[in-house]
DNA sequence: GCCGTATCTTACAAGTGTAAGGATCAGCGG
DNA sequence: CCGCTGATCCTTACACTTGTAAGATACGGC
């Protein structure tokens, strides 16, 4: 408890390598990731941009952090429902958390020291899908399909110029610009009688794919007959233990 | 055709938007996206950094430009095949092309321009889903599903920080170290019994997902049922009635 | 009052995009 | 042959911004 303030700035141990990150998120969700500057994280917490050399070593350290903040954010699996129910929230959880910090994948791209809570996280979804039955190698497929269409469709999400309905009509009007000659019909033809309709959201693609996909392992998991590709995916037996090292 | 070069640096009429553009993709690729600066691509032309704003009219438009690049490579859906094979094969390639650029899937995030390469191979895809048979509404279904999940894959391939199996061991070493006492032992798990196995290539994950994601599609387009969102879904004829595909 | 630490001040060397103007060239009419 | 013209390329320069090293200063707890 600061007793008597008689400044108007913080007290004094208000910096802290948590803060310094929490920042650092904000910056980034304001005004881009190219914004998060040594400089602006400092600003953002009324400080001088050396402080932060006393709680962080430096700014790559910042950035391998605020990834991990990110991940933290996500929902973990917890055992309450059944596995496609967990997988379902985690995955839903994962885009919101995603959506709300794009610059996260940019960055995941040249991050090579993955955090605790994105150690925590992997491990957490490896656990429940081991718990639901699936065996190591299928929890391996599933682990990496569902990540990818998660951080994949977020991608588009977040690329895709139109978030409002206002910004994709201007958006589509750009585009059928660009058609002098009926270049791009199929585009077109989607962008008029789909994407413009009222009620649109493209948002609202995510829980198909990811219904796909989850129903897709089900039935991977359920029956060992061939779920994709009409031949090598049997979940029987030799996937059951560890592979033998062939050879 | 230069007549008589008498000197030794490339003839006049040598730059061009395009060598730029080339040029840009390949800083890209051997120094990362951060190193595609004015200097550094003019460099790598044998030209001062001035010179390239006669071809294009700033950065931007290189950023925006490379990423067309990039698009263009892929291999264009072509109409020989049925719909399967060519999603297939248009994905494959895809994947290859992104991960030989794999800065492109971080520009995506800021760039608010689709080139025409772009622009046409979206066309493309939608073209033969529609072709196939897919409605409107399924086409864009499945367009984002696909796409969703190759770009996802991609990301998650550069950003594993192993390519060589070399690497890979380095870092589960690393990870393995920062469990003291068995924290993530799911994580542990599938390091030591599933991706240090021999033979192991994460690469390999991509057709799982893939077919996974193809046949739940063709499960949509065969039998018009609710092939997501409702409980484990079955092909007989309960599903029948569902959205006509709209004529 | 003293001490160690957290914070601020100052500074630097490097790198950025690009504006302004000078140099060099090919192709041309004389 | 000459010299002109317009495009292309180079040189110089500017105004910033970046991460962070070094040293001075202010503060809370003893």
């Amino acid at each position: 408890m600061p007793s008597s303030p008689g400044r108007q700035r913080t007290p004094r141990t208000s910096l802290s390598r948590e803060r310094i990150l929490a920042a650092a998120v904000q910056v980034a969700d304001e005004r881009g990731i190219a914004s998060v500057t040594m400089r602006k994280v400092a600003e953002h917490l009324g400080v001088e941009a050396m402080s932060l050399y006393h709680h962080v070593a430096n700014k790559d350290e910042i950035l391998d952090g605020i990834v991990d903040v990110v991940f933290g954010e996500i929902e973990l699996p917890v055992g309450q429902f059944d596995w496609k129910t967990t997988m379902r929230r985690r995955a839903v959880s994962a885009r919101h958390v995603l959506a709300r910090h794009p610059w996260a994948l940019g960055l995941m791209e040249s991050r090579r020291h993955p955090g605790p809570s994105t150690l925590r996280h992997h491990d957490s979804v490896i656990g429940s899908l081991r718990a639901a039955g699936f065996s190591i190698g299928m929890a391996a497929h599933a682990f990496s399909a569902l990540d990818s269409y998660i951080y994949g469709f977020v991608l588009q999400e977040s690329n895709l110029p139109f978030r409002t309905t206002e910004e994709l009509e201007d958006m589509a009007e750009t585009i059928v610009q660009r058609m002098p000659a009926g270049v791009y019909p199929h585009l077109a033809e989607m962008i008029a009688d789909h994407a413009l309709q009222p009620g649109y959201a493209y948002g609202d693609e995510f829980t198909f794919g990811l219904d796909l996909i989850l129903d897709g392992l089900e039935r991977a998991l359920l029956g060992p007959g061939a779920p994709a590709r009409g031949g090598p995916f049997r979940q029987t037996g030799a996937d059951r233990s560890a592979p033998p090292p062939p050879g």
